[in-house]
DNA sequence: GGAACTCGCCAC
DNA sequence: AAACGTGGCGAGTTCC
């Protein structure tokens, strides 16, 4: 159990005047089209009955209804599909869960190409948005708004949660599904919402505790996602722009500096590179794996799937040693330091003033201070802009809050006005606040237009 | 009939 | 030797 307090007068206080500001927040809240959501889960509920038909119907779902006595097969049951996947029909289970369970998740199924199992991935899909968002914002709303709650006292790090709706985990990469929930939230009549997000905020924290060199450059001036791509990925070059390429540099992003980061190591790491290589290419069309089993990294067989990796497994592990030992080197100091002094302590503490008690990994260690220093920098951002728009007796609102991010339901005469003071506050004001804050900040905004929906913002372009 | 659990999945 | 940080929540299942 990791117990955490406000050590400082400064940390109560942030939390103290955070929880007003959010409460704030709450009591303005989102509008909901009623409308539109019935309309859409009407809709979902149509798709998702046709899919369900269409399994019945196949061969497969004859197979596992016989499996289970004649009964209807229950497609929401993973126990059911499990039993029929795994102990019926002997199908080889690509992964197992935390419990020792064969694994039934989208990443489990979809390798076992079997296309009733791609069919019900996409009714979990709809099901999903239709019982976990659309439900939730009709259930939730209150005179066609809904007031999530955005919480202070739950979490480790101290972050911030959400609940009753959870407004922190609506869709965003998935297309269809992020329009389907986005589209059902407005801002009050002849509002506007603008958001703003600090850019890697999370990794600038690093930079202010660590005093890493290389890391500090990288961030300012670098692309680490790049070199490591490259370095993964033996490159001679890495041009972004190329569709191909872009490809490799996110599976370098998303499958090995973020994990590192977080704590993963090279065996993991290898897996998703390997991922992300499968559709990718380079300039020269060269699909991504071939130029791997060129480098005699892998083996391909004659469809042209990944048969041995361990060359590139190896591979990976130095670059990984490479990464922590040599490339980020005072990091590791800077980890094996902070590791030292929470054995010799029992606690952890930011420079914000929030301390952490209790039991923790090394990895707990070296990540909470990010996490949490992260967040309260959007916290302050928040609290002194709901400050400002109270001060100036400005319409626009806070209304939301997402870790790194900030929206706002604005009135559009305020608009500019409002863009500027957040901005200015959350990049300048904030390093006049806490000087400890080594590294520029920076902000995207997004604005939508009057009356449209969160679904619809559209990047903006600051000055 | 509800509590506690697992699994899966959404966000940062 | 093992190996990914923080949350909330819905559905199904099991236990009491």
């Amino acid at each position: 159990m990791v117990k955490s307090v406000p050590s400082t007068k400064e940390a109560y206080e942030l939390f103290h005047k955070g929880a007003l500001a959010l409460q704030r927040a709450e009591y303005t809240g989102m509008r909901v089209d009623m409308e539109y959501c019935k309309r859409k889960k009407e809709e979902l509920t149509i798709r998702i009955a046709e899919l369900e038909q269409k399994i019945y119907e196949s061969n497969f779902g004859k197979k596992w209804s016989r499996s289970i006595g004649g009964k209807r097969p229950n497609l929401n049951s993973n126990p059911q599909l499990s039993r029929f996947l795994y102990s019926i029909l002997k199908l080889k289970p690509v992964r197992f869960t935390e419990s020792g369970q064969p694994a039934t998740d989208e990443e489990a199924l979809s390798e076992l190409d079997i296309p009733e199992l791609d069919m019900l991935l996409e009714m979990r899909k709809f099901r999903k948005i239709r019982d976990t968002y659309l439900d939730a914002f009709m259930r939730e709303q209150v005179n066609g708004y809904i007031h999530p709650f955005f919480n202070l006292h739950l979490t480790k790090t101290f972050r911030s949660s959400s609940d009753s709706p959870n407004f922190q985990n609506i869709p965003k990469r998935d297309k269809e599904a992020t329009k389907i929930c986005r589209e059902a939230l407005f801002p009050r009549p002849g509002h506007q919402f603008v958001s703003m997000d600090y850019s890697a905020i999370e990794v600038k924290m690093a930079v202010c505790y660590v005093e890493d060199e290389k890391l500090c450059y990288d961030v300012l001036h670098g692309d680490m996602h790049k070199d490591m791509a490259i370095e993964l990925y033996m490159l001679d070059d890495l041009d972004k722009r190329h569709s191909g390429e872009a490809v490799l540099r996110q599976g370098a992003k998303n499958g090995f500096v973020f994990p590192q980061f977080y704590g993963d190591y090279y065996g993991n790491c290898v897996l998703n590179l390997l991922k992300w290589a499968r559709q990718a290419y380079l300039k020269d069309d060269t699909p991504a794996l071939v130029h791997l089993k060129d480098k005699e990294l892998i083996t391909l067989d004659k469809s042209g799937n990944v048969k041995k990796f361990d060359k590139f497994l190896e591979h990976v592990r130095k670059v990984e040693d490479q990464f922590w030992n040599v490339r980020y080197k005072q990091y590791s100091r800077w980890k094996d330091k902070v590791w030292y002094e929470y054995q010799k302590k029992g606690y952890i503490e930011m420079k914000t003033g929030f301390r952490c008690y209790g039991l923790m990994s090394k990895k707990d260690i070296t990540n909470y201070p990010f996490q949490g220093t992260a967040f309260h920098c959007l916290l302050w951002a928040f609290v002194e802009i709901d400050r400002v728009f109270r001060e100036h007796k400005m319409d626009s609102r806070l209304v939301s809050q997402i870790h790194d991010e900030i929206t706002a339901d604005i009135l559009p005469e305020e608009c500019d006005n409002a863009i500027k003071l957040m901005v200015r506050i959350a990049t300048e004001d904030i390093r006049e606040n806490w000087k400890w804050i080594n590294i520029p900040l920076t902000v995207e905004v997004e604005k939508a237009e009057v009356d449209k929906s969160w679904g619809e913002r559209k990047f903006l372009n600051l000055p």
